[in-house]
DNA sequence: CGGGAAATTGAATAGACTCAAAAGTTGTGG
DNA sequence: CCACAACTTTTGAGTCTATTCAATTTCCCG
């Protein structure tokens, strides 16, 4: 594989601490933004709303929601430090967006961003990377909620939050959930008896521990990616 | 909303007919790429291949397609006339793509398409705007498959598919499936077997007419949008 | 036409859901 | 700091939607 195929994607994580004093990385938008800091529960922004703003994660963690005309609820994203919202909103924002924790983000006006756009090739180059990134991941969630059971789903669910989280090479050993079980059921296209009984079927194969509701001890990781592709 | 909040959708659909003579729209990407046919099920690209080129349907439709290991199938997407493929790929394509109809697509190398990307500002905005649609694509989908019935599933797919394929004003009244009901099925994470008792019960109920296996025509659209919307 | 694949229909099953209750956790005020 | 209320999570029992397996029927393509 050529290096030129690898340009499209640089999408940076760092490692999610709430709270954490966090050094924004240099990118073509600095200096655009502005600070915002969000309480646990506040919503940044609301469904159907003008889509005025681009939000970036700086610490804390945030859940992307849409909502269907008869109350059902569907988790889209969660949104970590690092990460970006809003960049592929139409006229109006598609999904309400509300803070799992408390919150910091940098807020970016859609104005400077189609001014940025229009003047400046490697800021479209950059943006580019980072919502393939997005439709990247998203496809994966279609694979998920089209195709896996629910065992596989929270399976993969844990893995791949554990790996967000952790930004060091080794594999994490266990994994913070921020949002309530009520959360991650709308985000597995699941209900939160269902995503209780699964962790507890995990819980007496001892493949993971509950240390407490919000943090999950993997016993053994090796069963759980097995189990996130299917393979037991 | 101001204009400027327009800018990143920019997303030309053309009337899908196979076999039809297109004219390829003004691009940045004009000059770059070659024309190829691919026979109805033959493959553009395989899974897990390195993910060498762009391409762009010019007329027919594609599957794009991830299998799980144990066999499990699962449909991203179908690519009508004038949707990308490729772009928000890494190094290896995620799924393989196949024709589901005889079709025509144009092939863009992917270090032409780096090199451009790189000189033009423009353009990269431009595929900017063509990965927004594709995420909010993806997004709307999500929410199908997470939080949908089958039967709102396929209401939400004959009428989206029927909007996609006429570029007239007027609301479609029938719609042409290029696809068989496997690949619906996968598509919308069910079983061909629910897929035919979901249009037996439209039919049943006068919502539909199953003029022949790939083409449906809408009785009541009305009525299909309600459940396309949980409504009903 | 005839053979083979695709689609539909039927019957029984299974996985996830709903409703209900118990257990655990958290936040607040005295 | 404790007590209590409110909420979240877990567990239980029964139900339902969509699946699996099987049998036709329909549709193509040669």
């Amino acid at each position: 594989m050529s290096a030129s195929h690898v340009a499209l994607h640089s999408v940076t994580r760092r490692p999610y601490r709430i709270d954490a004093t966090v050094t924004v990385s240099k990118s073509p938008l600095d200096g655009l933004g502005s600070v915002m800091v969000v309480k646990r529960q506040r919503t940044v922004s609301e469904q159907g709303a003008p889509a005025d703003n681009v939000y970036k994660v700086v610490s804390g963690a945030l859940r992307t929601v849409r909502l269907l005309p008869d109350g059902r609820r569907h988790v889209a994203n969660f949104l970590l430090p690092g990460d970006f919202f809003g960049l592929a909103e139409h006229d109006e924002y598609t999904h309400s967006v509300e803070a799992v924790a408390d919150t910091t983000v940098i807020r970016y006006p859609r104005p400077a961003i189609e001014r940025l756009l229009l003047t400046s090739g490697p800021a479209s180059r950059h943006l580019l990377g980072l919502v393939c990134g997005q439709l990247s991941a998203a496809q994966d969630r279609l694979l998920l909620l089209g195709r896996k059971s629910a065992i596989e789903r929270l399976a993969t669910f844990l893995l791949a939050l554990a790996d967000r989280e952790s930004s060091n090479r080794t594999r994490a050993t266990a994994v913070d959930l921020p949002m309530n079980r009520g959360d991650i059921a709308d985000y597995l296209g699941m209900t939160v008896e269902t995503v209780s009984r699964v962790l507890t079927y995990l819980r007496r194969r001892r493949i993971i521990q509950i240390e407490n509701v919000n943090r999950i001890v993997f016993l053994r990781r090796d069963a759980l990616e097995d189990l996130s592709l299917g393979e037991a």
